[in-house]
DNA sequence: ATAATAAAGGACAATATTATCCTTTATTAT
DNA sequence: ATAATAAAGGATAATATTGTCCTTTATTAT
């Protein structure tokens, strides 16, 4: 489904997003560590999340580290997904076929067809605070170890 | 969503199943042209699809090629997925999480759950023969050039 | 100001995926 | 039997993805 990149993305996302605050910054290693990626891979990833502050922000030096402000929070699951460059994902034909379309369908689209707008629909109105929040009820989990 | 290799699979043998039969076979270049997929690499794809007659079946030498039985027809979509190697994404975790679990669950797992079931019910209960139908009727195509 | 800290960014390595080519094997027609 | 044909299979190349390391830059505390 989605790449490595975009799954730790995620599960990064979530984790700042349950975990910090702009007063309650998080490291590097502790993200990774927490969500059990690999870390300077896992840099990367949140480099590219914070690029304009699209996602998450961050500070350099003494007490510095990743957060998320209140505002990003609101944004949805889908944008994580964007900014990691895989939102065509949402509207890929599923047989790979570049003109698949309304008008000119593969043989698999129309049934296809209210699968992807459901998950599209799933990650563009789900909230990463909503994500957050569900992580806090203490019933959910996002590390990885075997 | 799919690999590049699975995506030809696909639309390699709903071709298959729309053209052949045990007295019409086709030859890789006839199938890698109508799909639009690069031929030796489709080659290695269908070698693949034809260990054990899993899926397609192929005969040898001169008037040689590729067909599909009456009875593999019946077989679903998801099990070209599943010879391609790729059947864990019908039952795999949105975020990548091993142990992801209706007991044990990601924060996404509750809301993707039915989205996974129908995209698995789809592929599940489509049989090759119903694409290749659908193909037939004229409105659908599986072609791919830009 | 200086030293320490932590992210940013560039360079590179390992691995996986996609793609191509060449030789071998099976099959058919002559 | 022999030659021609077409898939099977092995080897290799190109590219993309994943992962690591090292230097630079910004920030903070002293």
């Amino acid at each position: 489904m989605f790449s490595k990149a975009t799954e730790y993305a995620l599960r990064a996302v979530i984790f700042i997003a349950q975990k910090s605050s702009e007063q309650q910054k998080l490291g590097l290693a502790e993200i990774a560590d927490a969500i059990q990626s690999p870390q300077f891979f896992t840099a990367k990833i949140l480099q590219k999340l914070t690029l304009n502050n699209q996602v998450i922000s961050s500070v350099r030096g003494p007490n510095g580290g990743f957060f998320i402000t209140e505002s990003a929070k609101q944004k949805s699951v889908k944008s994580i997904v964007e900014v990691m460059g895989e939102g065509e994902l949402f509207d890929k034909c599923v047989l790979g076929l570049n003109r698949c379309s309304e008008k000119n369908p593969c043989p698999m689209h129309d049934q296809y067809k209210p699968i992807r707008e459901n998950f599209m629909y799933l990650f563009d109105h789900q909230t990463i605070e909503e994500m957050a929040h569900e992580m806090n009820s203490g019933s959910f989990f996002i590390r990885n170890d075997e």
